[in-house]
DNA sequence: TTTATAACATACATGCGTGTATGTTTATTG
DNA sequence: CAATAAACATACACGCATGTATGTTATAAA
């Protein structure tokens, strides 16, 4: 049953976001094709049509997710503001409240962070993913750079480590949240944890 | 071929210590029994007779890795000191650079953070897991209470956001380090950013 | 209006891991 | 010293996921 090239497309971003689902409940490895195809209302057929194997729909999904998950975050950072820590607190804050409404973005995050294991077929993405990361890790230290001579920054760091310092510290806050999203309640805590983090930074700023 | 109760717990031992090999190696899901028996120098009957099936090897491995982790932390925290975010620091400081000569706790670490997904047979678990390790975080948190009129902690944080921000920052460095342990210099980085994070909120006590 | 082929569905073969059943040997008990 | 059972090894049956091969249908090109 051959259909139009936006049908197909269509077929194709179903099985992309049904993989999300099921990868993200049961993990990529014991996810299965037949799974996924049904979540998007078709069969194995079609996946092998548009895809080489479950490793090539996980990368597939990482370009997909990625993608503007980045975009989002350069775009926080373009607006001008006088104060950078008070800026990147606040663009944190409305990260991780806005995720909580984002069952999508949530699941992907989940499924980057605790269902791949990144070995076996996965093992070849995990340095292409890795670099992908460190590209909005630079992002985040150009931005800074920036404020090096402004005055608000933390004297003494310089913006490499506090730039990675606050990803892990991100990353940690996002792998607590994910670890039972139902019960934590993120809206009340983002600004508490992230304000603990920037706001002693901020006052010692030289 | 009956052994005596003594090579009977080394084989057993040798199990589960094949199996953090092998589980961080491969993830949980996608390790063979097969696998673990051939590292631990037997077959799979051994396993069966030992443990009822992976899941129970993986809730032992849990039992037997973290008790011992949980021990250091809590003797390292029985120590009198005057500051106690100076001493939090050089905890976790001299915990990370312990870790890199200790090949077998950071496989255990990669394990439980990155290599299971606890979906499905490990589902069990998770919940039981995480008790566990509130159990942790509950110790520093009565750590902390101990100096609440000292006038070393910072001001205008409690120390139950202190302690959960705390965690989540030192398991985001761990997530990064265990990322790629062999080019990450922990050495260096530890102390850098455990100091980005106490340094600052030492200044910041009141 | 054919014809070719895109876009799938269906069917088949294969391998692999698990669980269990059974066999084997050696320590332990009486 | 015989008998029992612990501590495994070996063998078997089963299901399940994968990959591929083939079939089917509607679309787009001629």
């Amino acid at each position: 049953m051959k259909r139009t090239k936006e049908e197909a497309e269509n077929t194709r971003d179903d099985l992309l976001l049904s993989a999300i689902q099921i990868f993200s409940e049961k993990g990529v490895a014991r996810a299965t094709l037949a799974e996924i195809a049904k979540g998007a209302g078709v069969t194995r057929g079609a996946v092998y049509w548009h895809f080489e194997n479950k490793a090539q729909i996980f990368d597939a999904l990482h370009e997909r997710m990625y993608r503007p998950f980045l975009d989002g975050i350069l775009k926080g950072l373009e607006k001008e503001h006088p104060n950078p820590l008070e800026q990147l607190r606040d663009l944190w804050i409305e990260l991780f409240i806005d995720l909580e409404k984002d069952e999508r973005r949530k699941q992907a995050l989940t499924l980057f962070m605790r269902k791949c294991n990144y070995s076996g077929d996965l093992a070849p993405y995990k340095e292409e993913h890795q670099k992908k990361q460190e590209q909005s890790i630079k992002a985040f230290e150009d931005y800074l750079e920036k404020y090096k001579n402004n005055g608000n920054l933390p004297r003494g760091v310089d913006s490499k480590t506090l730039t990675e310092g606050m990803f892990c510290y991100m990353k940690g806050i996002l792998f607590q949240y994910l670890d039972e999203p139902e019960t934590y309640n993120i809206q009340k805590k983002a600004p508490q944890l992230i304000g603990l983090f920037f706001n002693s930074l901020i006052s010692n700023k030289g």
